[in-house]
DNA sequence: CGGTATCCTTCGCGATACTG
DNA sequence: CAGTATCGCGAAGGATACCG
C-alpha cells in the first residue's frame, strides 16, 4: 500500500495521485476508451507489465478517479472507467499539462532546427 | 540530466514535469510567493534537502516552467519565479488537481468518523 | 548565499511464476 | 481473462562535505 495514512495538505496527495510511470498514462487511455477491460489496456499501453497496470489501478480506485465493474460468469470480465467526479476532472489537468508537454516539444524542434540552419 | 533527448509524446513529458517528489510543491510555492530566493524556498517548503531542491529546480528550469534572475555583488542573490507561459499555464492544472486532493480528504474524514458513530 | 559532488539507503518497477 | 506473490536491479532521494 503506497496510500498514506492521512493527509494534510492536498498537494501531498497530486503528488502520490501521479506518482509513478504510469498513472498518467492509464487515465489517459482510459477517458479515451471510456470503459476498457484490463487486456485491453495492457494491450494499448506499450510496454507496461500486468503487475505494474493492476498495482497502478488499484491506487487510482483507491484515490476515487477510476472505478471497475466485475461481470460475472466465464470467461472473466471487468469494465475500468473513470469515475464522474474526480477522474473526469483531472483529465482537464492532463489536458492542461499536455499542453505544455505540446509547447516544449515545439521548442525543442525550434532549437534544432536552428542550430542546423547556421546559428 | 533527467531530461530525456526527444519526446515523441506529450504525456511522456507529463511525468517527467511532475516526476520527482518535490515539483509540485516548488511550484506552487514559488507561485504563492511570486519572486522568491533559494534559501526562502528551502525554509519554506518543510523537510527538502539543497541539494533536492537545486535539483528539481533545474529541471522546471529546462522544461521552461521557472526562470531566474541573478544578481550581481555580494551577498549573491537569486529570483526564481514561474514563467509566464508554461509557468503560469501549469497552475491551473495543480489547482485542478489540488481540488481533487481536497475532496479526498474531506471523504477520508468523513469514512473515519462514519466508522466512529456505529455500523 | 547559491551551487556542486559524493556516498549510501530506500523504493519503484520489471521479470517471472502461480491462482481462481 | 483477471489478479497476487516474490525477487533483484537501478534510479530517486537523503545526508554531508566542499567551492565561488
Amino acid at each position: 500500500m503506497k496510500i498514506r495514512k492521512e493527509y494534510t495538505c492536498p498537494l501531498e496527495i497530486i503528488h502520490d495521485i501521479l506518482k509513478g510511470k504510469w498513472k498518467t498514462v492509464i487515465l489517459w487511455q482510459i477517458n479515451h476508451l471510456k470503459k476498457v477491460s484490463l487486456s485491453q489496456l495492457e494491450k494499448d499501453i506499450k510496454g507496461i507489465s500486468q503487475k505494474m497496470l493492476l498495482e497502478q489501478l488499484r491506487e487510482l480506485r483507491e484515490f476515487g478517479l477510476v472505478d471497475k465493474i466485475n461481470y460475472e460468469g466465464y470467461p472473466l470480465r471487468v469494465e475500468y472507467f473513470l469515475t464522474e467526479g474526480k477522474g473526469e476532472k483531472i483529465i482537464e489537468a492532463l489536458e492542461i499539462m499536455q499542453k505544455i508537454g505540446r509547447e516544449y516539444i515545439e521548442e525543442q524542434k525550434k532549437k534544432n532546427t536552428d542550430k542546423k540552419v547556421g546559428n
